[in-house]
DNA sequence: ACCTGAACACCGTTCAAGT
DNA sequence: ACCTGAACACCGTTCAAGT
């Protein structure tokens, strides 16, 4: 356990690794994060990580719910700012930072959209995502009730903002904005606006 | 160059690769197609593809242009279809045919989305998605010269419904369907729906 | 001119052996 | 209980050698 030499057992190879794999993603991208080159980083042996992640979903899963707990977190931290003003607000407040965070996590966004890198269903990212829906719900639902929206379901509501918003975010990850005249530099002030004048719409 | 023998000089194993990997693609999805996989498929050795191809990013290249000519036949063809009809009937008539070929093949809808796995600027692509774009401005130019739409510029309206339709598509392609209480088999007259209802909100 | 087949530097994953 | 290191079956890509 000394601190100048590398003892056998790493101690708390498990987060490390998903620290590492958090960092590299960040870094070179999705493609970059092997198994092992994360556990070269770390300083162990290729085949060390698989006595913590049966396979490198359930390293990529690890990384996901990680990114997915920032996403709720900034959309906690901007409906508290948003709190007081009408639900409708609210609403847009949680699209903005949605896109906020999308645009500024692009491989984490990525790696938390994908069905195919990580076990979506098998993990807390299913419920993180449940709680994310379920307070749009309840927005849509006020804003409703308080006759701010008219002529919708609270259902198609929720979908098509989601899928607008979810459109953006991966158009301008997928670096499409270009091919549809919109500077990358502009793509989230476009995105913002976009989605604002949907949400208004349904007024 | 008899039939029954396998030549050593294959013939036309550029078309041949091309074939084998769009096939591959449909089947097992895009990790599927490596070049060896492809090259086994057609009954040559490794490194033979590479004769063709200067690496595994230009086969799919050439596969995402097979795609892109499907795509934009579809919407040719629907296009013919609603000829007469006014131009926000012919528009949303183009966003059907790509919400339709989207769902019906994921895969290479996914191939053609993608600027990782492609060379997008480097080849046809962007030609091909440019007279895409131009044939939905000039349909929004009309609908809003007829007076169809109003309350928006040509270019909002173009990118947010662009967003919206990629949004949805990839939503569904994406797998998350379900996680938004859609059932993935009802993804797709959801997808025409809320598209629908989008464009009709511009007037 | 075009293809083979060995080679190189990578993967994910497994597993006996070491600590 | 946890990690190493060799091994296996894969990759993309290169290149001398064969036809």
């Amino acid at each position: 356990m000394s601190s100048a030499t590398t003892p056998y057992h790493h101690g708390d190879l498990k987060n490390a690794l998903i620290e590492a794999a958090v960092t590299l993603i960040e870094e070179e991208g999705v493609d970059a994060v092997s198994v092992r080159a994360v556990a070269k980083r770390v300083g162990v042996s290729p085949g060390a990580p698989f006595r913590h992640f049966e396979s490198r979903t359930a390293l990529l899963t690890a990384v996901a719910e990680v990114a997915m707990a920032r996403l709720a977190q900034a959309i906690d931290q901007a409906l508290a700012q948003a709190g007081g003003q009408s639900a409708l607000t609210q609403y847009m407040a949680l699209g903005r930072a949605f896109l906020d965070w999308a645009f500024a996590n692009p491989t984490h966004f990525r790696v938390i959209s994908s069905r195919a890198l990580i076990d979506f269903d098998g993990s807390g990212l299913a419920a993180a995502n449940h709680r994310i829906r379920d307070r749009m719900r309840a927005l849509l639902q006020q804003a409703l009730d308080d006759g701010e929206i008219r002529n919708v379901t609270v259902d198609d509501a929720m979908l098509a903002t989601r899928a607008l918003a979810y459109g953006l975010a991966r158009m301008y990850v997928d670096g499409q904005m270009q091919s549809w005249d919109v500077e990358p530099a502009q793509g989230l002030q476009m995105a913002h606006r976009l989605l604002d004048e949907q949400v208004m719409r349904l007024a």
